[in-house]
DNA sequence: CATTTATATTTCAGACTTAAAATATTTTTT
DNA sequence: AAAAAATATTTTAAGTCTGAAATATAAATG
């Protein structure tokens, strides 16, 4: 198994900067805007989705669990930022939605982190981040396709 | 401001692929050894530092609070995997050790971790690992010395 | 159609996380 | 040396997260 040192190393080096740019974008959510990722990343998957989106597949796209939606949600609702409509049809069903106030925050808090990103990585060229960019979607489309096969 | 999108783009692109990779070291974590990211983390702090870290060092080296630490440490001590040594001197301050017996544990849980890495990354050739990890270094590089120049 | 099985969501217990307050001790000032 | 400031850790309140149990409803089976 040849390159395992190397490919240990590169993982260690790509947590360790995800993580710290995480945490700048955390810092800046909380100061600028008095908010937390988790509901920067739900607001943004439902504005993405104007129709708005079950609880399980919101759960779905954003990889967590149904109970953490729960939660996220009750708090986004208690805000104004997101509302529960009912699914006609299924009453077990609850579709939230996000609401135009909650779009609103929204934009203003996406165009700020594009911002943070853009300076974040400013020194990197867009050629550079573009052939980045395209080498993990391949690494990542390879693995979904594997999942796929692995999964008939 | 050119290439603002392709770095906006490449952010989401790594966080999706680290967010994905760090998922499955979890759930492995959990399946086969019933520990998680953070006890992981924390055990491989302490066997770099035989002698043990003050809590404010493993909080500076972990990058997390100081609440976070002592919560973890008494997790892991209750176990028997770390413990608590008074500093002579300081009264005021506690030193945290790997206990063999922790030492032992973090040792097999860290081989497994490096082939399920070596596993996942298996079909990056090394020179390309090599170069990827070689590029996030300068760039973390880099930013450290921003921070150092800011802190003049 | 009554029962069983499956699905959608919420609730729950427990771990992880932070920032801020509380405690204990040491160091510096006066 | 007493008072004040600084340092080291723990405690606390609240949010985030999971997996499993509980609820409610729908679909399938007999």
């Amino acid at each position: 198994m040849s390159g395992s040192k190397e490919r240990l190393r590169l993982w260690l080096r790509l947590l360790k900067v995800v993580r710290g740019i995480e945490h700048e974008v955390r810092d800046r959510l909380k100061a600028d805007f008095d908010t937390t990722l988790p509901r920067f990343d739900m607001l943004s998957a439902l504005s993405r989705h104007p129709a708005g989106l079950k609880m399980s597949q919101l759960s779905g796209v954003l990889r967590v669990s149904n109970g953490n939606v729960t939660g996220l949600a009750d708090r986004l609702a208690d805000e104004g930022l997101v509302r529960r409509v009912p699914v006609p049809g299924d009453r077990r069903a609850m579709i939230l939605q996000i609401t135009p106030q909650g779009l609103r925050a929204f934009e203003t808090q996406a165009a700020a982190h594009e911002g943070w990103i853009n300076g974040i990585l400013g020194d990197l060229p867009a050629a550079e981040a573009r052939a980045m960019a395209a080498r993990l979607s391949a690494f990542a489309d390879q693995k979904e396709e594997k999942e796929a096969a692995h999964a008939e």
